[in-house]
DNA sequence: GTGAAAGCGCTAACAA
DNA sequence: TTGTTAGCGCTTTCAC
């Protein structure tokens, strides 16, 4: 029996091959529990059946701490790995690895890319100039590259989940609405102060900056924030954070300075992680279908790897945010 | 100028090369920027650089939004991008992924593992049986496989981490100590409680079984935990939890139920998680070096892969634990 | 110091 | 239906 042979039996080959033949070649198979070497294979296909996956982060470690990011990888995984692909992690700080990643693009160790994006477009040129240059598929999860690269992306509505957490602040009778943002250089901590500046506004209502603090993800800075909030004349009547991890440093900080949530004060977040449902309250946030994220960032690009028909045309997906009602506000 | 050249120059190669052609190489290199195809080298050299990260798992989802395995995961892949290797990472679930398992080790696509086992190692005999037949280099983390395998392991030691936050609430006073233990299909979940044990019988005193529930890391069961503590004649004056999202919901539900903690009922967590920095009050546990656990676990794995003198021997590290006492015990 | 050529393991076009 | 063979991109031995 020839190695032809076998190949065609392995891959429903371009030939078709006798029983006989085919009975034993899977039965020689199986007795040598025979595997082909995913090297070769690639080699001669110019194909891996890997994704990577690139995590943009701003500080070099951290990254898979986060239950955000967590949450987003877990669809990613799993869906790759039902599609029968495996996954390549690899954590890339900003303005660094970028001589690295173009190793990795340009010695095809991957089918393609989806890439975590924090910035706007014109600030991640350099990343997806890179990989534009390599021609390697790529899409965008959380915020969408420029337009001029064709890449697909999966993000959500910042800006509308801020604005519709505030609003309903607002429609609850609340005037004074503080803000404990992210760290500004992501650019989803900016659409979120966005949002929240937006609803006041339409509303008529000038924001008071001295209510507003953004400064990092946080914790300590968020405690701070409340702190100096409550310091002065006129406090608010209901805090807007800029994602769970922060709203749960304020819930906790109101209370140790004698603050009922949400008689007092109301808490809304953003993200909705697991802590905001185990917290006491439970979190009134704006949710994010993360998992979803994940998935459809993986059905996308394993569409325009394979161009589907349906592929052919990159996509940009925005996933709908959803304002979900527990008990801080 | 012949692919020889280029060879030689771009490793250093066994033979030596003239100044001239070397800059013509590496000129062109430059111009072209050309990057060796990554599956040509690894049919070359049988090896590709890349280390498969098996992330066992009892759900088929949810590995991944776990703080704990995101602390391992972050040590593990930044060290391995440290030193020049590639992170696949593969959730498997216990009792399915097998076969695709054999799949990724026979085909030669990664150059080692490093494996996360969950149970008793005679329960992770068919695992490592195929990981050890298709003699990949491996290592296990978190609970070590059986000697004759002789993997190398980095893990820590539960049962003295259990057994010091006991025997610290011991000599608090405490003399009836509760414990909201983990899924016991988790062999760490099992050696806490034992710890648990061994600190009460050591010091004389007879575990009452209505103050031990152990169910699953899930939150929900904690709190129906607590609630039937208190319900009972004597209810305990302290809680061991098994790790620090289930001493959380225990602090909260300690705390619906009008308990103060630390005054009334102290409480004592696992892991040291970023959570229990930041709850409130700020909880007391038991630390594991996590990070360090998944640094070490690379470490470990290259040194077997390259085989350096001293990793010839395969080794297994049990990192120490170490109580943190803050506010709540 | 450099070029030619074989071979890593696989697939598919070409012959038989 | 099957065997033979070239070639995927790289490294390295061998001959020059």
């Amino acid at each position: 029996v020839s190695p032809s042979v076998v190949s065609y039996v392995l891959n429903g080959g371009p030939r078709s091959t006798s029983v006989a033949a085919r009975e034993r070649v899977l039965n020689a198979i199986r007795e040598l529990d025979y595997h082909p070497n995913a090297s070769a294979r690639g080699l001669r296909f110019q194909q891996t059946r890997t994704i990577g996956l690139l995590l943009s982060t701003f500080e070099s470690s951290g990254v898979f701490e986060s239950p955000y990011i967590g949450l987003i990888l877990g669809g990613l995984v799993g869906q790759l790995k039902a599609r029968g692909y495996w996954a390549l992690v690899y954590p890339l700080v900003i303005g660094q690895d970028l001589d690295v990643l173009e190793g990795l693009l340009r010695s095809k160790k991957v089918d393609g890319v989806v890439v975590r994006l924090l910035q706007e477009p014109h600030q991640t040129h350099p990343l997806l100039e890179i990989i534009a240059a390599t021609g390697v598929p790529c899409v965008c999860i959380e915020q969408p590259g420029a337009e001029r690269f064709g890449f697909g992306s999966v993000t959500y509505d910042d800006g509308r989940g801020a604005y519709d957490a505030v609003a309903y602040l607002l429609a609850q009778g609340h005037r004074r609405i503080g803000h404990v943002g992210g760290d500004l250089r992501y650019l989803t901590a900016r659409a979120r102060v966005a949002g929240y500046r937006r609803a006041l506004l339409e509303n008529d209502i000038v924001a008071d900056e001295s209510l507003v603090y953004c400064d990092a993800w946080n914790p300590g800075t968020a405690r701070a924030a409340v702190a100096r909030m409550f310091d002065g004349a006129s406090p608010p009547t209901a805090i807007f954070a800029a994602n769970d991890s922060l709203a749960f440093v304020v819930v906790e900080e109101l209370r140790k300075h004698g603050y009922r949530v949400p008689e007092d004060v109301s808490v809304v977040g953003f993200d909705d992680i697991e802590l905001s449902r185990e917290m006491d309250p439970p979190l009134t946030t704006v949710r994010i279908p993360l998992h979803q994220l994940g998935v459809r960032a993986a059905d996308l690009l394993l569409e325009v790897i394979n161009d589907d028909p349906a592929g052919a045309v990159p996509r940009s997906e925005v996933l709908s945010v959803e304002l979900v009602r527990r008990s801080t506000a």
